[in-house]
RNA sequence: GAGCCCCUAGCUCAGCUGGCUAGAGCACCUCACUUUUAAUGAGGGGGUCCAGGGUUCGAGCCCCUGGGGGCUCACCA
């Protein structure tokens, strides 16, 4: 690949720090002691606007902008926390006979987006920037490729943006370096997860992990990636849902099981899906449903809560507030209140003619369940802002659910709509061995009239729950999701560090290097 | 999968109805400058205009084919 000017330049640089007896990338520690934030957020001034503290810190990161002006300059340090602008003057960095300190290396051979770490004062310039005055400067690490240099000017308006979307996504090392406002989204996401296992933990539930790789794909509906294993020579699936397994684990005698869990699915990619997703998935032991839903508030409350320090999340127009309780909708109330249609007790012939009335697109291969299911999603989910729960699902749609104790028909199954979308989805878990055969055998008939998501028979799971499994209450919450609802991100790719990318072919099309 | 839009310097983008050697700002290089802040002043370098084909005296621009990307819509979470 041949070389930009700018890259041979910052090679050439390179070079130079060498003959200078400089390493350009040492391996010594280097012991810093402050973050650019803190240092903002802990300056005290006197009543002359003096700084009387941080007399003495050492910090490090990245230099975004230099301003030379002879034998003093001006630079923006960029460290994980922000930025902090240094103040470096000629002989404060070079105090004896020799200005190569200065007058080569951070005048000449530094480029932007270089490590240096600084030892000095805290000070406030002329027009009032807090700033290091630098007094000793060490080259901790040499950058070989120009970073993109977006500029804001007073009046925050952004010039030279590093904003295209597949740039950013295939290198998010530069996205988040020169974009560093997108960590919060990051932060957030992790925030979450450390505060749903902190709540699950104190709940008494036991983290675990189940198998990614299985021998057949089940507990949920779903094309998987296929896959070999060698020494075993047979195919293996990676899992689509680990609900399967963590019920073999409640069988197994432990009263609460959780897993964070990458899930992959074979299938279709925009801005919310991506092939591997992660969910949070729980199952506890004596529960039922309405327990669940109890306890999905309280550990969305306490998450939001957590994540965004209220629970109060703005979604476009709307103000969503996650503090419970929630509405609580049967379906078919939800599609009576919606659509003003009854679809209570009807069959599947009926259930066709509401949606034909509805507009709704239906097809042969689609059972009662799924009917319910279009009507539901087409008319209703939208509307849905505030975090409500819908339940009650036909049995034909819930093949794993426990059957509603006292609605033919219907199953204890609740899923969470906020903001017009699916967050999570949890039920009363079957554990009738025969009632689980015989709903996997329903499965296998769909397939067979032509619909590619139904379920396949786990002969192992069958066994676990003949062997018998406690009532067992157990739910799935999507990460993304809901990350992208508490972060206002309309894309999935946004809350992933390394979303999913077509392969990078040659050097065709907009494939620039930057 | 369907529709619409886009691809020009390291980055962000202009480039008219087809007509000089393809431009700007930032970045980069050289010089000056000890409190600047989109630092400033002077000078300079940098292009497979996504690729291939066609029309034309002449194509960044028009046509065809292909590649890549974005947005909107439909389906899986």
């Amino acid at each position: 690949m041949e070389l930009t000017d700018q890259e041979k330049t910052r090679r050439e640089n390179l070079a130079k720090i060498r003959d200078l007896g400089i390493d350009p990338f040492p391996a010594a520690l280097f012991p810093v002691t402050h973050l650019a934030a803190d240092i903002l957020a802990k300056v005290e001034t006197d009543e002359e606007g003096k700084v009387t503290n941080l007399q003495e810190v050492t910090l490090a990161g990245r230099i975004m902008s230099q301003r030379i002006m002879g034998k003093a300059a001006f630079a923006n340090l960029q460290d994980s926390s922000g930025r902090i602008q240094l103040y470096v003057s000629r002989d404060d960095i070079a105090p004896g006979e020799d200005k190569a300190l200065y007058n080569d290396l951070f005048k000449k051979y530094l480029d932007l987006g270089d490590f240096i770490g600084v030892k000095g004062f805290v000070f406030k310039t002329r027009t009032g920037e807090i700033s290091v005055h630098v007094k000793e400067l060490t080259f901790l690490g040499k950058s070989l490729r120009p970073l993109p240099s977006p500029k804001r000017d007073d009046e925050g308006h952004v010039y030279d943006e590093f904003k295209d979307p597949e740039l950013r996504y295939r290198m998010r090392y530069v996205d988040l370096t020169v974009n560093p406002q997108y960590k919060e989204i990051f932060r957030k996401r992790s925030r979450l997860i450390t505060s749903m296992r902190q709540f699950l933990d104190d709940l008494g539930l036991m983290e675990v992990e189940t198998p990614i790789l299985q021998p057949i794909h089940g507990g949920a509906a779903a094309r998987p990636f296929k896959t070999h294993h060698n020494t075993l020579d047979v195919p293996m699936y990676l899992r689509i849902a680990n609900e399967l397994y963590l019920k073999r684990l409640i069988v197994a005698g432990f009263d609460g099981v959780y897993e964070f869990a990458k899930m992959f699915r074979n299938e279709g990619m925009d801005r919310t899906h991506n092939p591997e997703f992660t969910a949070v998935e729980f199952y506890v032991a004596y529960k039922d449903y309405n327990w669940m839903m109890d306890t999905c508030e309280q550990l969305l409350e306490h998450a939001v809560q957590s994540v965004n320090g209220t629970t109060k999340v703005k979604a476009g127009d709307h103000e969503i507030d996650f503090r419970g309780p929630y509405r609580r909708l049967t379906m078919a109330d939800a599609i009576r209140e919606h659509t003003g249609e009854n679809i209570d007790g009807a069959d599947e012939a009926e259930l066709r003619a509401i949606a034909k009335r509805l507009h709704v697109h239906v097809d042969n291969t689609m059972g009662r369940g799924k009917l319910v299911d279009e009507i539901f999603g087409e008319h209703v989910e939208a509307k849905l802002i505030q975090p409500t729960f819908i339940t009650d699902y036909p049995v034909e749609m819930s093949p794993l659910t426990k059957k509603h104790r006292s609605k033919e028909g219907l199953v204890e199954r609740f899923e969470l709509i906020v903001n017009g979308k699916e967050i999570a989805n949890a039920y009363s878990e079957l554990n009738d061995p025969i009632d689980q055969r015989a709903r996997f055998e329903e499965q296998v008939e769909l397939a067979r009239r032509g619909d590619d998501e139904a379920m396949a028979t786990d002969e192992d799971f069958l066994r676990a729950l003949e062997y018998g499994m406690p009532p067992t209450a157990g739910i799935g919450i999507g990460i993304d999701r809901l990350v992208m609802l508490l972060t206002g991100q309309k894309s999935i790719q946004e809350v992933l560090f390394f979303p999913q990318m077509k392969p990078q072919p040659g050097s065709t099309g907009k494939n620039k290097e930057v």
